[in-house]
DNA sequence: CGGGACCTTGACGGAATTCAAACCGGGTGG
DNA sequence: CCACCCGGTTTGAATTCCGTCAAGGTCCCG
């Protein structure tokens, strides 16, 4: 359930304070670094950075893409956290998944006629945008982009799918297990944990749409998991203390780590 | 929650009577027809004849694919129903969605190491076969066939988006009227509908496992919409006498049909 | 100092699961 | 042919889980 702040409708992006610069330059992008990032050949290097029409730092809370609504861009993220969540007419929400840097959003509006989801930021984030209308060219390119793209489709399906099977099928506390672990799991291809200790810039009522539980009881869930010593949670940092527990608790086997096969 | 008619492990594969012939030619696939598919060019139909290495009918029951196991294949549905479920260790089930002509199924086990789902038929099925080892030619031969391949996918992650939302925020009453229009309207566009009915080739507990709900409270509920005159199923068949209110009480409003718009 | 956003806890009611039993066809084998 | 079983459906009753309501607490910011 989401608390609309002002009465009726949700705030419909007032455009906050938006820098374009088409100033990074793609060879030095921090991504690039990462093991879990295949790297690029020249020739695709050079594609990627005539296709890219600027770079955004967006503030948080800003809603990047509004479903129902069409997008003239394509974005990668570079930095920052962001939600993809879907609403029913009278506010409940459903968060589908998180947003971290190297995903891909707005692919859906460049494929069909709208997006079926919004996207918001949790914190500022930096964004590449590409013009939707020179998506095709990408595939024309070379099959490696190509295979990227349906890479990273296929990769967000899969944890869309994990979602589903937690929030069909977990208890609450499963749960709330299985989310902190999937998060941990994640950071951790980003290089973001350390020490079992991450970054968690989100409230608790965003976790609710997360899990697809109230707010209350997602609290005293929580909480069992604090008192048990799993998990400690202050001032925007989870700490898990025990993984191994934790994913035995959740029925989460640790999954190998995905890096682009081929190409 | 699935019940385990043998005692422990599911089974695995029995190899049902698979029969392989190449024999049925491209140009004549019955999907070609439906005007939810787009129209090859003849390139590309000659290399998806070339592609193509079997057709295979499946009975009832054969699990094709299965989690944490690899695939030489990636299939294209011809004919007949399939699930794609997920299942946790001590047998709850989750199914993720109905696969129907048209679809694309086994590209993680391509992409990835393994597939992170099972598939399994519950109708007879025909399939094709395509190596994977061959599915990079694919994007090599232009942009239009990975194309087709992005958008399938997308339109996967659209729809289990929809079930998340579903299971996540939805009551029973809800869950089980948008998933049979879910069912109405993806079959609608295989032209398998007539005057709001269709085939239903499932059991009630399959539903249960779709919609995130025990078996007995699915029963009840879906009594609850045929009392009301929402729905009649009888025999397999599944009746929708009331579409509009129907939709209403699901928060689903009519989607716009998706056909690939460019290529 | 007051307001707001977020976290926390208790009490209660309602929703969904579980347990249990009965029923209904279809198939099989005596 | 009938008895039996089996998978699937249906219904009732008891229990547990989870949501809602309500109130109090903390921290930060104006």
């Amino acid at each position: 359930m989401l608390t609309t702040t002002e009465d009726g409708d949700l705030k419909t992006t007032p455009k906050n304070l938006i820098r374009s610069l088409v100033s990074n330059s793609c060879e030095t992008c921090p991504l690039r670094k990462l093991s879990s990032v295949r790297a690029f050949s020249e020739e695709e290097m050079s594609f990627i950075k005539g296709f890219k029409v600027a770079d955004q730092e967006l503030s948080a809370g800003t809603t990047l893409l509004h479903e129902g609504e069409n997008s003239a861009f394509v974005y990668t993220v570079r930095s920052g956290w962001a939600i993809r969540y879907k609403l029913l007419e009278d506010g409940r929400r459903q968060v589908l998944n998180f947003v971290l840097p190297g995903d891909l959003i707005g692919l859906q509006a460049s494929l069909f006629s709208e997006m079926e989801h919004s996207v918001e930021t949790l914190t500022p984030v930096g964004v590449c945008c590409f013009p939707r209308d020179r998506f095709l060219e990408l595939a024309q390119k070379g099959a490696g982009l190509a295979f990227d793209v349906i890479w990273l489709t296929a990769r967000e399906e899969q944890a869309i799918s994990e979602h589903l099977l937690s929030v069909g099928q977990r208890t609450a506390l499963e749960r709330v297990a299985y989310v902190l672990l999937y998060l941990h799991d994640r950071l951790a291809l980003l290089e973001k944990v350390q020490d079992g200790a991450f970054e968690a810039p989100f409230s608790q009522q965003l976790l609710a749409d997360v899990l697809g539980l109230s707010l209350v009881h997602t609290n005293k869930t929580l909480r069992k998991l604090v008192d048990r010593g799993f998990v400690r949670w202050t001032q925007g940092t989870i700490h898990l203390v025990n993984l191994a527990d934790l994913r035995e608790l959740a029925c989460y086997p640790r999954r190998r780590p995905q890096r682009r096969p081929f190409l």
